[in-house]
Formats: structure tokens, C-alpha cells, sequence
RNA sequence: UCCCCAGUAGCUCAGUUGGCAGAGCAGGUGGCUGUUAACCACCGGGGCCGCGGUUCGAGUCCGUGCUGGGGAGCCA
């Protein structure tokens, strides 16, 4: 039998196999060794015992450290005492490389030593299990709009200028005479692809600027937009609670196991399930007035105000028509109460904050030439958006669904930042 | 940008009213007949983030700068 990886060791009991990997940590007790081993599938306890296994071996035990690179080869015995309820009875070693002193030591660390760490840090079982979490998040959300009949249509990543005229951009010299920006939202592209593919959605990085120092904030973040043309605001506010519910529901299934290791209680994720609770935004402002809290018809929420809201229930909350002031200048006005915008925002629960944002788009190509001038955003950077409208425009709308703060939520996390392999933060750049 | 907290060994931290710097982990050595971040014993290792003060004497007090963490604003 030839190599194997860890998770299918339970097929090749009392069979020889060779296991490439890394040694997590060994200890030993008087004549028998244990060698922990972990190839990114796994760990497996490679077990050697004085006068069973061959002395070069157990010679070699002793000068192995903590992350070096084997190849173990031995035969697979199922033992009640050893983790996993396998254990591989090592008959040779190959060392690929004997590893310096590995900085993360098997015992707590400060989370910046870890994150100057974050290339080493990703070896550890929490950080596997998280980033695990993530593709199954990534993949369910895709197959979900491929099932549908969306296409993907990737925005680009350097654009002219400000998708949302709001938030800070990160600017970059483009060749010496112009200026290009990374981008913060890929929605406006999509809203040209709409009209092109009817259904389409982009999944790629978006950037900010702005000097946040929270919990829930990255500088470099991954969203996934779908945009539809021929929708309305009450069609991606269904569509919005789909995609959560089915990216649950793939997580739930496919890393179970993970979740259990993040300790994670199970139950709040179950309890996801449709019908999400809708409230418009004067609801929602009700809710936070009720819990004593000062807050004027007319503002955005702030943190704590989220949380008094998504606390209000026990699954992910959708809250909708917020004032036009707040939002961004694309947004179409509710023709029965021009003061608020066909949006919509879904907080996830526990106080994880807006994983959703998104609604129905300005489609009057006049109206939205006065939004840009109301604005004050560059007219000549917006000539191919308006265009969109002025040939053949139609009701559409989408919406925006943060990766990480999605799985900060599903984790549990204290901080995003430990939900995308090489975060990105005010002042973190490396590794 | 503003507010709060911290900066002592490779790592996590302790260090009394200012009085010759300490523990665990990691590393090294030895022991232990199956361990579960094994355990036990011993060994090496820092002069306390930088600068400037107060003092006979400063990790300990004061000022300032830098770095890190948390939060606000803004947002996904």
C-alpha cells in the first residue's frame, strides 16, 4: 500500500501505509514513543516501542522536532487508546527535514505574535477549522447561484473611481498620468451584467480605506454580488435569505466536525431556517427606542444598536426601507415614501452585525443623473453607468454578502480577522 | 482621527509602600513498560520598548515618542 492521507486511515487497517505530514508535538513514556502527526487532512499518532521497533527509529525519535516534514510508513492498528481510534506502528522514517525551533509552541499565545506568525499559525487545528469553515461558505454560496441560472461575471479590481462616491478608497498610481482605485464594490459592473445575462453574480476582493479599528472590520475583504435585472426589492430580499439559509445549511453538514472544534453551539445555527424575521427600518428604530436607547428617526445604527436589534431575534433579521439620506447615491427611492430607499440589510444574529447589504437600483437614467450630481461624484466616471440605464433600462436589483463576517459569525469568532487566511487590517501588512 | 489598556527570557505572564529581576511553556540533559498540550528532576537564557526627567537608588514614579490590543466614527 502506498501513501495515504489521514481522514481515509480507517480503510487500511492492519495494512502497511506511508503517511506524509508534519510532526505536531511526540512525547514518550518509558518504551514506547508517540510521534503526533498531521498532513492537513488530519493527525495520526505514529506509535514506536523499544525492542518492536527498529532501533534506527527510536534513535531518530529523539532528534526530530516539532514541524518537521516525514514521510511514516507502518501498519495501521486500531487501538482504543489513540486518538482518532487509529494509530500507525511505525516501520521506517523518512525526515524530509528536521525543523528549526518552531516559534508557536504548543500553549497560548498573544494574538499579535500570532498574527506576525499568521504563515506558521495557519498549521494549527483552530485555524484549519475555521478557514475550512470558509470554503464550505465560499462553495455553498456559489453553487447556489449556479443552480439558479446565474452567471458569473467577475468586476474588475482597478477602477477610476469611487463605486459609492463614500467610503475611503485605496489609490494607486496607473502609469503616471492617471489615477486608479482599488475597487470597493464590483455591484455597478454587475448591474451592466445584469442587462446582459439577466442573472449574474461576481465574487472577488473589495478594499477600504477607511481607518477602522474594530472587531469586525478588514481593509481587504471577499463579497459575493448577485444582481438581477427585472427584480424588485422584495425578490432579492427572498433570494438574500436563500443563500444564507443554504450556505447554513452546506456548513451544517459537510463540517459539522469543525464547528464541534470551534466550540460551537450547534443549535443557533439550526435555528436558521426561512422564514427570516423582516422589519422596515422605522420597526427596527422602534426596537432600539424600546430598549432604551436615544436614537432619532433618521440615522444609520450604530454598533450596539445592531446588536439591540439582532438580539431581538434568535435567526439572522432582515430590515429594510432605511432613509435615503443614509444610503448610497444608486439606491432607488420607495415611490410611496420618497424619504427612504428600496434596501435592505440583514444583520446576522449575536451580535455579528450586517452580513447583507443590497436593494433595488435607481433604473430613471434622469434621476440618477441628478443622484450623481446630488453626489458630487465625477460625471465623466459614470458616462458607461448611465448608459445602463439609457439603453433599454428595467426594475433590478442585488445585493452584497460579506465572506468573513459570515464566517465569523458561523465560527463564532471574537474577530474577523481570523476567518481569511492573510488578513488585512490598519496597520498590518505582513506576512 | 478620538478614547481606553498594555509593552519584563523565544512565547505567556508575575514582580509588594521605588532597594542587586522570577515562574510556566519552548530549548538542552537525564529518568519513566501506552502516552493523550504526558509526567518528574536538573541546566542554559533577559536587565525590563526608545528618549528625557525625579531620586542616594527606577520594571516600579512623571513627561514624551513608538509599537501592539480593544472600542468609537464609517462600513460588509
Amino acid at each position: 500500500m502506498g501513501k495515504v492521507t489521514i481522514d481515509t486511515i480507517g480503510k487500511y487497517d492492519n495494512q502497511d501505509v506511508t503517511v506524509c505530514g508534519w510532526l505536531t508535538h511526540k512525547r514518550s513514556s518509558g518504551r514506547i514513543r508517540f510521534l503526533v502527526l498531521r498532513d492537513g487532512t488530519g493527525t495520526i499518532q505514529a506509535t514506536c516501542i523499544k525492542g518492536e521497533t527498529d532501533n534506527q527509529v527510536l534513535d531518530l525519535y529523539q532528534e526530530l522536532t516539532q514541524e518537521s516534514s516525514l514521510a511514516v510508513t507502518g501498519t495501521v492498528h486500531r487501538d482504543k487508546r489513540a486518538p482518532g481510534g487509529y494509530e500507525i506502528l511505525v516501520s521506517s522514517i523518512e525526515v524530509l527535514q528536521i525543523a528549526e525551533t518552531y516559534p508557536i509552541a504548543p500553549k497560548e499565545h498573544g494574538v499579535g505574535f500570532l498574527m506576525d506568525h499568521r504563515h506558521l499559525w495557519l498549521r494549527s487545528s483552530r485555524q484549519h477549522a475555521i478557514l475550512r469553515v470558509r470554503h464550505a461558505v465560499i462553495n455553498a454560496a456559489r453553487n447556489f447561484f449556479d443552480d439558479q441560472g446565474f452567471t458569473l461575471l467577475d468586476a474588475p479590481i482597478l477602477t477610476p473611481s469611487s463605486c459609492e462616491g463614500t467610503t475611503t478608497l485605496f489609490e494607486i498610481d496607473y502609469f503616471g498620468d492617471k489615477k486608479a482605485f482599488l475597487s470597493q464594490s464590483g455591484q455597478l459592473y454587475m448591474e451592466a451584467g445584469a442587462m446582459a445575462f439577466g442573472k449574474v453574480y461576481c465574487f472577488g476582493p473589495t478594499f477600504r480605506a477607511e481607518k477602522s479599528k474594530t472587531r469586525r472590520h478588514l481593509t481587504e475583504f471577499w463579497m459575493i454580488e448577485p444582481e438581477i435585472a427585472f427584480a424588485d426589492l422584495e425578490t432579492v430580499m427572498k433570494l438574500a435569505e436563500g443563500l444564507v439559509v443554504a450556505i447554513i445549511e452546506e456548513v451544517l453538514q459537510t463540517r459539522k466536525e469543525e464547528l464541534h472544534q470551534l466550540g460551537r453551539d450547534l443549535t443557533r445555527l439550526e435555528q436558521v431556517r426561512p422564514p427570516f424575521p423582516v422589519v422596515s427600518y422605522d420597526e427596527a428604530v422602534q426596537i432600539v427606542q424600546d430598549a432604551g436607547e436615544s436614537m432619532p428617526w433618521g440615522e444609520d445604527f450604530g454598533g450596539a444598536h445592531e446588536t439591540i436589534v439582532s438580539n431581538h431575534f434568535d435567526k439572522p433579521v432582515l430590515i429594510h426601507r432605511y432613509p435615503a439620506e443614509t444610503k448610497a447615491f444608486y439606491m432607488k427611492n420607495d415611490p410611496d415614501r420618497p424619504e427612504v430607499a428600496l434596501c435592505v440589510d440583514m444583520l446576522a444574529p449575536e451580535g455579528y452585525g450586517e452580513i447583507i447589504g443590497g436593494g433595488q437600483r435607481e433604473d430613471d437614467p434622469a434621476l440618477l443623473g441628478q443622484k450623481i450630481e446630488k453626489a458630487e461624484l465625477p460625471a465623466e466616471d459614470f458616462a458607461w453607468y448611465l448608459d445602463v440605464r439609457r439603453y433599454g433600462s428595467v426594475p433590478h436589483a442585488g445585493f452584497g454578502l460579506g465572506i468573513e463576517r459570515t464566517v465569523g459569525w458561523i465560527c463564532g469568532l471574537e474577530h474577523v480577522r481570523e476567518s481569511i487566511p492573510f488578513p488585512r487590517l490598519l496597520d498590518r501588512l505582513y506576512p
